[in-house]
DNA sequence: TGACCTGGTCACTTTCAGGTGACGGAGGAG
DNA sequence: CTCCTCCGTCACCTGAAAGTGACCAGGTCA
């Protein structure tokens, strides 16, 4: 009973804060902006349109398939756009949409906090994982 | 002009937190906000402590494991704080630390926008979907 | 003729986050 | 004596994401 009632106060906060509408949304857009390559896409398609090419060559080790997928899927979001150019040999650029420039913002916020806290967090790492591996029994 | 500008600085600074500083930084941050709990159980326990158990019954469909790594995790890195009351029967407690609030922020930021633009999202994959699916030769 | 460029797609393989179910010890309850 | 609760750990399994390398069309150059 008193945790029902806990329970029901807690899943009306998270409910207000993140899953107001659909928990699904929050998913799809989490899934998107924290999968491998499209942060570092977004990132370098930033700086201005460029080929399918030249995010192949400057991406660090993507490969052609994650390239086309990733692309495709910022597409569908219409986060970039896809601009061909009919010539030949073929052009094709992508870039930022003013969409996508919108959901870059807060994903700038917590590139920012990861830039920010990076020594807190590795420092907390490494205290954790040197008490966890060096001093087990604090307790006993 | 200022909102131009604006963008352009934010934007270029993206691309200096992203790529040019410690990608693996971001990325570890990234893949624990956006993992399949870990968000789930912050927001969970930002309106106040909660018991393994608890968290357990309340987060929709997590197994002990799971719950068992993300709380792990989450501690490692210093966001959730563990309370182990010495009693009979054993309590854990956890609880957001202020450094895992000032995370949340940012996070409740980007689930703000999923919110704000669901519909828009919708839309684009809607049209997208419908557009691969039904008209795809339209350049031949 | 054939090797090269562009912008992809396809099938196969690897990797790993996440799920499942069993075990554990310390202490009540029946 | 057995079973239950609380807070996990352990070994195993699966499905999806990511990587790999071959392949393709359509043109140019030599």
């Amino acid at each position: 009973m008193s945790h029902q009632a806990e329970a029901d106060r807690v899943l009306r906060s998270l409910d207000r804060t993140c899953l107001d509408h659909d928990p699904d949304v929050l998913r799809s857009v989490l899934d998107r902006v924290g999968d491998k390559w499209s942060l570092i896409l977004i990132g370098l398609l930033d700086s201005g349109p460029m080929r399918f090419t030249g995010l192949l060559r400057t991406a660090p080790g993507i490969s052609r398939r994650m390239l086309t997928l990733t692309l495709r899927n910022l597409e569908r979001d219409g986060l970039v756009k896809r601009v061909i150019f009919p010539e030949i040999p073929p052009r094709v650029e992508y870039e930022v949409t003013p969409f996508g420039r919108t959901l870059s913002e807060p994903v700038l916020a917590i590139a920012r906090w990861a830039a920010d806290n990076q020594d807190t967090l590795r420092a907390n790492r490494r205290a954790f994982d040197q008490a966890a591996g060096h001093d087990p029994d604090d307790l006993g």
